[in-house]
DNA sequence: CTAGTATGAATGAAGG
DNA sequence: CCTTCATTCATACTAG
C-alpha cells in the first residue's frame, strides 16, 4: 500500500516529478520522488512522528535536493502518514478480529514500527533528533494561520526566519551532512 | 502490503457472485458483487454520503455476507462515489453551461444496470442495516498549534530532464538525526 | 490484442 | 489530531 514494493511505483520517471514538468510549470501539488518518499519513510520508521518546525525545515532542505519541495509538504506528509497508519490499523483490527497479521518477516518493517509506536502512543519520539543542542526553541506562540503556507508559487525569499527566529546558531542547514 | 495479502474474490462454486462481468475475477483488489453494489448504492441514495467509522464497520459486516470485503473498501467506495458524482455534475455544468441539465449522462451500461436493478429488482435483500443514529463524542484533546513555516527555499528544480542528475550520495539516512 | 472507460486505491492538501 | 475533498494511479471490464 504505502510501500512501493516492487510494482506500486507511480510512474515517476527517475528523478523528476512530472507535476512541474516542462509544459507550463504548473505548480500543482507536490509529487514526491521515490527518493524523497524513501527518506521520509525511513524517518517515520525510525520513530519520528511529529517533527518540529526545525526538523521540518531540515528535512525539507535535505529533500529539496531530490526535487522541488516545501516545508509544508513535509509537514503534511507526516500528518497524513501518521493518521493513515493509525486508521489502517484500526480498520484491520475490526476487520480481522480473530486473525493475526501474518507477520511478514522483513517486508513489513512498518508493522514493527507501528506496534512500537502504538505501545507508547502519547508522545514519545525517541528524539535523537536534536540537530544542534543550543536550539532556540521557537515559542509556539499562536500566530494565526494566515500566511501559514505561503503561496504555492515558488518565492525567492531566502530566509524569513529573521523575523522571529533569533537563534544565532550555525544555521547552516546542512550542518549534519 | 496488506493489500495483496491474500484476499481474493474468486468466484466460488456457489457463485452468487454475478459481479459486473464475472469473467476472471482476480485477486489484488476488491471487486464488489452486485449485491454489495446494490446495498451500497441504496445507502447512498438514501442520503448516506460519508459514513462514520462505526457505520462503515456495520456496513462492512453486513456486506461480508455476500463476499469478501473490508472496511476500507466501504470507506473508499463512498469516497469515490461521492467524489465522482460531484465530479460528474461539475463536468456537466462545465460542458453545458447554457443548457438545461437533463438526465445524467448515463453513458455506461453499468449505470443502466444499476438503475434497473434498483428499480425492478425482484430479489430484495433482507438485511437490516441500522446505521444512522450514533453518538460521536470526540475527545477534546487539542494541542497547541505551533507550526508556522517560513518560506523555505523553493527550488525551481528545473534541471534538464535528459541527463539524470547524479546523486552526490547525499546519504542522510538517519545519520544526521 | 488494443483502446477506452469504470472504478478501487492511494495520497496530497486543507479545514476544523 | 480528525475528517473530508480533489486528483491521480492502477487495474478490471468492455467494446471493437
Amino acid at each position: 500500500m504505502d510501500e512501493v514494493s516492487g510494482f506500486c511505483i507511480k510512474q515517476l520517471g527517475g528523478g523528476n516529478n512530472g507535476s512541474s514538468g516542462g509544459t507550463g510549470t504548473k505548480c500543482g501539488r507536490w509529487n514526491p520522488t521515490t527518493e524523497q518518499v524513501k527518506v521520509l519513510t525511513d524517518l517515520f520508521r525510525s520513530g519520528l512522528r511529529t517533527p518540529s518546525t526545525d526538523q521540518i525545515q531540515k528535512i525539507s532542505s535535505q529533500l529539496s535536493f531530490y526535487g522541488k519541495i516545501e516545508s509544508k509538504n513535509v509537514f503534511y506528509w507526516f500528518q497524513n502518514h501518521k493518521a493513515r497508519e493509525r486508521q489502517k490499523r484500526r480498520r484491520v483490527l475490526v476487520d480481522e478480529p480473530n486473525e493475526f497479521h501474518h507477520q511478514e518477516k522483513l517486508s513489513s518493517t512498518k508493522y514493527l514500527a507501528e506496534l512500537n509506536q502504538v505501545n507508547s502512543e502519547a508522545e514519545r519520539v525517541p528524539e535523537t533528533l536534536q540537530l544542534f543542542p543550543l536550539n532556540s526553541f521557537r515559542e509556539p506562540m499562536e500566530s494565526e494561520k494566515r500566511r501559514l503556507f505561503a503561496n504555492d508559487s515558488c518565492k525567492e525569499n531566502s530566509y524569513s526566519i529573521g523575523t522571529e527566529m533569533d537563534h544565532p546558531t550555525l544555521d547552516l542547514r546542512l550542518s549534519f551532512l
